[in-house]
Order: structure tokens, then C-alpha cells, then sequence
DNA sequence: CAAAGACTTTTACATGCGTCAACGATAAGG
DNA sequence: CCTTATCGTTGACGCATGTAAAAGTCTTTG
């Protein structure tokens, strides 16, 4: 870089010759500037090398264009996906987003939680940690700013609002079909500390109760690290293959990477789980990982309309930005999964 | 919160009967006030509702505390996984971590190192886009801050830290391996965009001219968005098996991503990878992607040593955060690949 | 040609906190 | 009891920008 660094608007403002609330006020909003003076800020900026000081306009705006969201886990597609989406309609609607990973740790989450009230950013959305999270960080948040829970909430949290899966739907869908077509599914479960887990294990056993069935689940104890997906299901299931049991039904697995895991014990203990060997294993999961299509089988699986969700949490935080202070009431927007129909079951 | 909520330091100061600037020297380490003060300002805090202004702290300390982060993408699990590695070590070392990601594009990759800029973070870590992206970019950083690129790089690029797999060596490792124990590996590629994905390409030519076999690169062109690794590698083999090439042949991917389309692709044809078929097809990838494990069969890889890269750059961040500007010559950390002998090859 | 109107620009103050130099208090030494 | 050294405290200023109100400027109208 040859041209010449300037660090404040006043040098700026002295080397060409405009006053500096004319350029604060240029780099907010040219149109809110002279024709003339546009031109003359503009031939300056060629000459030199100049960025506004990101906290030195933040502290001072009203409004800081920042989104805060948090999310629990890095290491899972899923959350990636759901990430990319929210900074997309972020962008597209002119707002920075900040993200911050609790890596499952409540206490993270809670100093992430406490960045974003002392950033100011103007609302935050968060896929919450589980059982383990300090709900009080939520309230707080939803206390002081415009706020948004998204994927999984806790039971107990009134007044939030809320964008996720319809899990009864979407976990009834994929229990309706997998009776429909072959036995009645057991269901392979995590321990319950995670939300969505706990409403799918529900959602299951309502909807086996629904249909006559008896509803069995299996896997609620950690055998592993609680974020090794794949790891459980490979664990819970081998130790069932293992004592013979469930050799030839079919398992409804709380989410797909419990499924990858689970597909891997079927096949160490011999079984090609598949749809078209009837009356034989059968696996299916929940999510539509995006590598889904690729194992062996293909899984067959619910669709969580990620792209949705975060389109529409940003929306929702959109909407509170102009609503202001005008309480309104809480606001649940639950999106429907499809089904997606693969060789796994 | 029924706390009373208190905006300034000024206010805190009025509030518990201490000077605002002991309260600045307080917050900021609390060593450095005495200890009857400490012991007010604590009682004090438990009454009321107060974080320090985070821009207004930012803005005027010499250091910020923040280490810039631009990755290329965000759904792909070596990515995450390096961004966890990196975040820890920041954390240990007391240094907040601003992620962006560049969502393959060079505009929104130039954007985040401005961002970076205009908020003075002490230094940043990039791993680069590849073909397409802006050089100046990097040179730009690299001249302004603390700066270490890191996963892959420009090969023209002078004077700029790195940190990342050594290539030639992990490559050479498993092309070393896949010629040993049976037929020389063809080399599944990508579009040459890639900075990694053209090194191991050399890589596995090299080590095959070495061993006196015969390169075959194929999958150079693209026939899906550059990202969606899967689909190419599964595109590629599927589009080769039609023809009837390479069915009993060792393909050795780019990286494991490819590879699991590659795995596919070889199964919706019929074939089953691995390495107890003797003769047989055969397929390995590159960078023990955190699903390899769990594939049909396993992905026989060689794994990038992850956290050691990650640690190693904010490492050599810090060494030049103290280093200040005493030019010192170019660092590049090479780091060594592992061999994972699975069941794929 | 003067006055009114519609914009622009500038003046002056505000933001929340870091930092240094001067100040004050406290304890050790005589 | 007084002096001196030491350490913590505070007043005053600085940081890079936002912003409301006052002061231009230029065009339009009577």
C-alpha cells in the first residue's frame, strides 16, 4: 500500500478540504450528502487509505447493524448450515452477525451471552446448550433486547420467542412411515439433556401410542462424550447386537448422526440395513445431515427446513428492531420436516 | 433482573463511592487496586448491573484482545474443527476470537479482513479461499498486522507466515502406502482453484514418478459448484465407471469428502472398496474427516494433525504480538500427516 | 432585488472509557 | 513526632466518531 495511511476523520477532513461531520455523515449515508461534496470526498478517498473506526461508530449509533448468535456446537453440519443461513438473510438485510460457540459449556455460553449486551448489538439469536444451560442468560437476554430462540428451547421458558422443527410432525412423519412400511421402530435416543432430543423420544411415543404400537426406546444413557453423535449410536446399538436383541427391526434414530453411527453397528454385526430387505433391519434419522445421501445405505430421513428457520429467526428479529418497545406477544413459528425416502428404511 | 441496571462506570463510580478511574484499573486487572477498594467495588457489584462498555474499552486500549479469523467455508467439518482448535488456544491465552467466514467469495473474504482492520484486532488468521481470491488481501494484512495464513496457500505469495500439512509428506505417505500393499493409485482431483488440492496433486505425482509408476489425474474439471465435494467426487467416479475405467483400480482423493462420493459411487456400481480385496477397487482420501470412521467401509485416510495447526497459529501469533516490530524472517510450520489404515484401502 | 424556503455544512457537545501526571495517604525510618 | 519513600487514587485530558441545533448557501418567489 503506497498511498498514505490516515487514521481519523479529521485528517481526512483536513487533507480534503471537507469538514468531518460532512464525512461521518458521507460514510453513513452518501445520499445524505452534496452531490459536489460526494464527488470531492470520493476523489480524496483514491488518494489515501481510510476505514472509519469500527468501535469509535459503533459506540456512538444508535443502533450497531450487529446481530449476536450463539450456538452450541462448531463440529456439527447441522448448526453450520443453520449458521450460513442466518448470515445470509443477515446480509442481505444489511446487519453484521457475530457468532460465538458455547462448545457446550454453560459457562460460554454465558460470557458470549454477556459480550453481546456489552456490544450493544441490536438483537441475538440462540440455539440453545440443553439441560445444562443456565436458562437466566435467556431471560436476560430476552429482558434487554430483542431476542430469539432457535432450534431447541427449554420447557420451561415463557414469554420467547421461538423458531424450530414442528418435532411431533416431523418425528410423527417419519414414525407413520416406518410402521407403515416394515415393524414398528424402537427409538435410539441421547441422554436427556438436550431439548430437541427429549421432544422427539415425546413425539415418538405419542405417535406409536397413535397407532397401536409399542413404543421402545433405547440409548438415553451417555456411554460417550454427549456431542459424539456417532459415537453413541455405533455404542448403544452394537451393545443391543451384541446380546442379540433387534437384530431384524426397525430403529428410528433421534437425529442422523446417531443413525451414521448406528449404520456402521449394523454393518460390523453383518446386517445390510435397507428398505427393500423386508421384514430385515431398517434405519432411519432425523435431520437430513447433508451427508446423508452419501452413506451406505442412503439414510432415510426427516428434513429440517434449515434454510426456513433461519431465514425466518432473522425475519423475526427484523420485526422486533421495528416494533420497538411495543410489547407484543410471544411469537412460536414451527416449520414442518419432509421426509426424505432413501435406502436405509 | 430486578437489579437496578447501570450504563456507565461514571454511574457505577457515583453508585458504590469510587473514583471512576479505579474502577477502569479494576476492571481491567484487579491486582492493581488495593485491597479495601477491591473488596468495595465487589460489594458493590453484587448490588447492581453492570459490563464495561465493550467498544468503549476497545477503542482506547492499545490492544484489543482479538484475534481476527476468516475461514472459506463454514459447512465442512476440517474447517470447524480448526476453528475449535484455534478457539481454545485464543481462549487460554486470553484473547477473544472474531470468526468470519468468506462463503466462497473473494468480496465477502475482502470485506472481513477490512472489518478486521477498521476494529484494530491485535492479529488475524486466514485460511485463504484459493484461486480466486484477492492477493492483495493478504499482502494488505500481512503489512498491517500480526498476520499467519494458515490450511493453504498462494504459491506466490512472499514473506508471509504459514502453518499447515506438509503435503509432499502426508500425500507421499499414503501414495507410498496405496502402491505398496497393492495396485498404484489413480488421483481423483478437483478444479485446480484449490491451493491444497493442487499441492497434493504434485504430491502424488511426484511420489508416483518417484516410485516409477504412472500419475493419472482425473476430476480436474468441474461438473458441480466448487464446494459440494461429495457431489464431484461421486459425479467424477460414477461418470469413469460408466465407462468401464478403473474398476478394479486404487483411487486415492484429494481429500476424504470427495473420497465418501467416491465410496458412492463405487457402491451404487456395485463394487466394495477395500483393502482385504485383493486386485480389487480400492479408496483413500485425505485429511481423517471426523466421519471417516463411520463410513461403509471406513475411510482408509491420512489425518491432518488438526489441533497442532490450529495451536501452532495462534502460537506463532502471539510470538509476534511480543516479537512487535522486529522484523523477522518469514515462519512456516510444516506440519506431518498420519497414516489411518482402515478398511477402504 | 429582497425575503422565504430548502438544503448543506458547521459548531459544539456527547459517548464511555483509557491513561498519565499530579495528588494524597500510609507506613517505615530517623 | 517528623521526614521520606511507596503505593494507590483522582483530576484532567484524550480517543475516534455520532448528532442536534445553529449557521450558512443557493435557489425560488413575490
Amino acid at each position: 500500500m503506497s498511498k498514505p495511511e490516515i487514521h481519523t476523520m479529521e485528517e481526512l477532513s483536513a487533507a480534503i478540504g471537507v469538514s468531518r461531520p460532512t464525512l461521518s455523515r458521507y460514510f453513513q449515508d452518501p445520499t445524505k450528502v452534496s452531490r459536489s461534496s460526494v464527488e470531492r470526498i470520493q476523489r480524496g478517498l483514491e488518494q489515501v487509505d481510510y476505514t472509519p473506526n469500527f468501535f469509535a461508530t459503533r459506540m456512538n449509533r444508535k443502533t450497531t447493524g450487529m446481530i449476536g448468535v450463539i450456538i452450541p456446537y462448531l463440529n456439527d453440519l447441522f448448526f453450520t448450515r443453520l449458521l450460513e443461513s442466518i448470515e445470509k438473510a443477515a446480509m442481505t438485510a444489511g446487519y453484521t452477525v457475530i457468532t460465538q460457540c458455547s462448545h457446550s459449556d454453560p459457562e460460554i455460553e454465558k460470557r458470549a451471552a454477556e459480550t453481546f449486551l456489552s456490544m450493544n448489538v441490536d438483537g441475538a439469536i440462540v440455539a440453545p446448550l440443553g439441560d445444562e444451560s443456565d436458562l437466566k442468560v435467556y431471560e436476560r437476554l430476552n429482558a434487554r433486547l430483542p431476542f430469539v430462540m432457535m432450534d431447541s428451547r427449554p420447557g420451561t421458558l415463557a414469554n420467547v420467542d421461538f423458531v424450530g422443527t414442528d418435532h411431533p410432525q416431523s418425528t410423527g412423519l417419519i414414525t407413520e412411515y416406518l410402521c407403515r412400511v416394515g415393524p414398528p421402530p424402537i427409538f435410539l435416543a441421547m441422554p436427556r439433556v438436550n431439548f430437541n432430543a427429549m421432544e422427539r423420544e415425546r413425539a415418538y411415543i405419542a405417535k406409536m401410542d397413535e397407532l397401536g404400537f409399542d413404543p421402545v426406546v433405547v440409548g438415553t444413557e451417555a456411554v460417550q462424550p454427549l456431542w459424539h453423535f456417532e459415537a453413541h449410536g455405533l455404542a448403544v446399538l452394537s451393545d443391543l447386537f451384541a446380546k442379540g436383541q433387534f437384530l431384524t427391526s426397525s430403529v428410528l434414530c433421534v437425529n442422523d448422526r446417531v443413525a451414521i453411527g448406528a449404520l456402521r453397528a449394523a454393518t460390523d454385526h453383518g446386517l445390510e440395513p435397507g428398505a427393500l430387505r423386508k421384514g430385515g433391519l431398517r434405519i432411519a434419522g432425523h435431520d437430513d445431515y447433508p451427508l446423508c445421501p452419501y452413506t451406505t445405505p442412503t439414510l432415510t430421513t426427516v428434513a429440517q427446513n434449515v434454510a426456513l428457520i433461519g431465514q425466518t429467526a432473522v425475519d423475526r428479529l427484523l420485526e422486533k428492531f421495528r416494533a420497538e418497545n411495543k410489547s407484543e406477544n410471544q411469537v412460536v413459528h414451527l416449520i414442518d420436516g419432509t421426509l426424505k425416502i432413501r435406502q436405509s428404511a
